[in-house]
DNA sequence: AAACCTTACAACCGCGCGGAG
DNA sequence: ACTCCGCGCGGTTGTAAGGTT
């Protein structure tokens, strides 16, 4: 059974060899790819359009950036996989030269494995029913938080004690950043942790992620609605108004290695 | 050295969506 | 309103390379 696009062509298969390879390059970067479909003719290929399109877009695209994944760009793909799913172009944006291809074969090599030997469930990321809780994870927080104001400016400092080297990630789920999408997560010897505005995420409007805000985006990768100092993570709450902060961390749900953690946090949202 | 197994990843398949006619 | 076509996406399969017995 042919591809449905090519049914009527006789087209090659499988593996694509370097002279392939080099005709269609020499193709597209001549003509550009207004039209896939064209573009096996054009080249003078012996493949249906599709295939062609799948062998640039995964391998042949100058942009890529080949090599495994580092250690950032996994902790990335976990966490946004949490709030979309198996959504692997989505979760391919964040990631600058990778595909989702890439990505999807990285998940199920790779992470679905990891999450597994940890006991929690690649689908939802929560603690799997017969795995052995953690011990910190149950216990022992891995952080503190306290509302401060200076400056004029309202602050609530979530503290790390004796949690060297953490590593963290604020970005943004949808493609987009904005005021109500974003998720920040970090990473410590002993925790895993995620805030993520989940609530407000699905009634989100859908809008194309490079129209949107741009200069928004831009001043918001730079301030970032929180960042993290060495052990402390702040709460920025002048890049928001703070109805908005409110709003933000009452709808919030927190998590530590994959266990919701309302019934321990006491953050009163009324001190910010 | 050979057979078998595992892993990584390239490529294919089928479906759904959106635009054009 | 309907059909057709091209494209993009996610799931799945195929295959080559490396590891193990």
């Amino acid at each position: 059974m042919g591809h449905h696009c090519c049914s009527k062509q006789k087209v090659k298969r499988g593996l694509w060899s370097p002279e392939e390879d080099e005709k269609l390059i020499k193709c597209i970067t001549t003509y550009g790819h207004p039209c896939w479909s064209s573009v096996p003719k054009q080249a003078g290929l012996q493949r249906c359009g599709k295939s062609c399109r799948l062998r640039w877009i995964n391998y042949l695209r100058p942009d890529l950036k080949r090599g495994s994944f580092t250690a950032q760009e996994e902790t990335i793909i976990i966490d946004v996989h949490r709030i979309v799913g198996n959504r692997w172009a989505q979760i391919a944006k964040h990631l600058p030269g990778r595909t989702d291809n890439e990505v999807k074969n990285f998940w199920n090599s790779c992470i679905k494995k990891k999450l597994l030997a940890q006991g929690l469930d690649p689908k939802t990321h929560n603690l799997l029913p017969n795995a052995r809780p953690s011990p910190s994870s149950t216990t022992v927080l891995p952080f503190t938080i306290t509302s401060t104001s200076s400056n004029g400016f309202d602050h609530a400092v979530m503290s790390f004690q004796d949690q060297p080297n953490v590593s963290s990630s604020c970005f943004d789920p949808t493609g987009f950043i904005d005021e109500a999408s974003y998720a920040w997560s970090s990473t410590t010897a002993d925790h895993t942790l995620n805030v993520m505005n989940q609530t407000q995420l699905q009634g989100l409007p859908q809008v194309e992620p490079q129209q949107h805000h741009q200069q928004q985006q831009q001043q918001q990768q730079q301030q970032g609605p929180m960042h993290v100092n060495d052990n402390e993570m702040e709460f920025n709450t002048e890049a928001f108004d703070l109805d908005f902060m409110e709003s933000a961390l009452s709808s919030s749900d927190v998590f530590c290695n994959g266990n919701s953690l309302d019934d321990h946090l006491n953050w009163d949202c009324q001190d910010l």
